[in-house]
DNA sequence: TGGGGTTAT
DNA sequence: ATAACCC
């Protein structure tokens, strides 16, 4: 790595150097200690990213559907949970992942539509991406209903389109956190100042274009713009300067608050003692890296003083597909195929619509058992080539072929001779490849993405060991 | 707890 | 193939 240190909270060295060279900068008129200065900085850690969060997802998209449904508590229920639901029924007492009998308990008005097809809130939610991929290429997902936007670059480039007098009119749009005050002097205030107005820009064309509200976080990294962004709730804006960070970090009742401290590391941490941010940053650091590994130990504390310098990545088109469906009991083999089947179908529509053909499906399953609160068990194998071709022409019956190769895969994990209880089947397409539309040419074998995309880049490599269909 | 996703080991 | 993380 290049990077030697952290972005987040600090630069003091350099606020004081910023100061002296913007102090004139008001009387003078003259930006150029703005322009001097910001072109070095360009790829310094000091960013500008946005955390963007829409407002009770899919319950927006079902109030796009059905407009009858927008001055009515409304919930979206999976199976028998709530797993969002709008202001109106916040407001007497649902909430999220909510026991769908608690909350008629709750709210007797409330009206439930059912969200298990995700089809609609997966397009809408993509229209999002590639909305904030016009401001900025660099966009990265994070579920259905959160983006993070890396705003360095069109920040800078704001900062040089700037005209001299039009400095000390800048104002920030939306709240400050912790209401600090802007120093216009100070050059990461005006980077920030900026990114929130960009920010603006992101929601108000989300509501023109999509109809869909939400918040945004404004900060120098991914961790503070998703912390700030959550400040002020629904469809409203936040921006962090860099000397609120720790205000903000230890407004966190709890470690497990903080992204990226996920259920095993905060009951390993509570196992330890530690509970509050505060308890985190002063444990010792050996300690930490006996019990969680260097890497989770050094993330995580890092984490808990406001650092991340995690890059902003873009997310790109799907690494995988997959639809899955839970049940109280499937105990049959014939019960089985009819859900992969309805897996399948809907697989085969969405992998079709995408034009890239998965070289590799996987068959999930999770077995009843009364305790046990993880436990998914999955078997692999690659497509055969003559099943992939097919998969994008209507024409050819792929159905026939895959099912067989999923019943293959279930009797791999299911000893179907012996009595079996499963809670969930769940069918993946990944391993993902473009199609190979090129004519032959002599550079081809360098560049076509069997060889060159899979063997070379890291990222979309045959490193899982599937089982072939030899072995059956 | 649903119905999805990602990366690391 | 699983385990951790995210929503």
């Amino acid at each position: 790595g290049v990077e030697l240190e952290e972005e987040g909270c600090g630069n003091e060295e350099d606020d004081e150097a910023w100061a002296m060279e913007l102090s004139d900068v008001g009387a003078a008129g003259s930006l150029q200690g703005v322009h001097d200065q910001v072109l070095p900085t360009q790829n310094s850690s000091t960013r500008v990213i946005v955390h963007v969060d829409l407002d009770c997802f899919y319950a927006q998209v079902e109030m796009i559907s059905n407009p009858e449904l927008k001055d009515k508590p409304l919930g979206v229920q999976q199976k028998y949970l709530v797993v969002t639901c709008n202001y109106e029924a916040r407001k007497l007492g649902v909430k999220k992942l909510m026991n769908v009998r608690v909350a008629k308990e709750k709210c007797p008005q409330l009206v439930l539509v059912n969200g298990e097809d995700l089809t609609r809130y997966r397009e809408m939610s993509y229209k999002v991406t590639e909305l904030l991929e016009e401001f900025s290429p660099v966009v990265e997902r994070l579920g259905f209903d959160e983006n993070f936007v890396d705003l360095t670059e069109m920040v800078e480039k704001r900062l040089q389109q700037l005209q001299s007098d039009e400095l000390s009119a800048m104002t920030v749009s939306g709240h400050v956190y912790n209401n600090q005050s802007i120093n216009l002097h100070d050059i990461l205030h005006i980077r920030l100042l900026v990114g929130s107005q960009i920010a603006a820009e992101m929601r108000e064309a989300m509501y023109n274009r999509l109809g869909l509200t939400g918040c945004a976080g404004v900060a120098s990294n991914k961790l503070l713009a998703k912390l700030v962004s959550g400040v002020f709730k629904p469809n409203q804006q936040t921006v962090l300067l860099p000397e609120s960070c720790q205000h903000l970090i230890h407004s966190l009742n709890h470690i497990k608050e903080i992204p990226g401290i996920g259920y095993k590391t905060t009951k390993c941490l509570e196992a330890l003692g530690i509970t509050s941010v505060h308890d985190l940053q002063t444990f010792s650091s050996k300690i930490l890296e006996k019990e969680l590994g260097i890497l989770v130990a050094q993330r995580i504390l890092k984490l808990s003083f406001g650092e991340d310098n995690s890059p902003v990545i873009p997310s790109g088109p799907p690494q995988s597909f997959s639809e899955e469906d839970s049940f109280k009991k499937c105990s049959s083999e014939v019960e089985a195929k009819k859900r992969i089947e309805e897996l399948l179908a809907s697989l085969l529509n969405r992998v079709c619509r995408d034009g890239r053909k998965p070289h590799t499906v996987r068959l999930i399953i999770r077995r009843y058992s009364s305790e046990k609160h993880y436990g998914r068990e999955s078997r692999q194998c690659p497509i055969p080539s003559h099943v992939i071709q097919k998969l994008g022409t209507g024409n050819y019956d792929v159905m026939t072929p895959m099912v067989e190769i999923l019943m293959k895969l279930f009797r791999n994990m299911v000893n179907v001779k012996m009595p079996f209880h499963l809670t969930l089947l769940s069918v993946c397409f990944c391993n993902l490849k473009a199609l190979n539309t090129a004519k032959k040419g002599p550079m081809d074998y360098y560049l076509t993405p069997s060889l060159t995309t899979a063997s070379h880049s890291g990222k979309r490599s045959f490193k899982m060991k599937d089982t072939h269909m030899e072995d059956f």
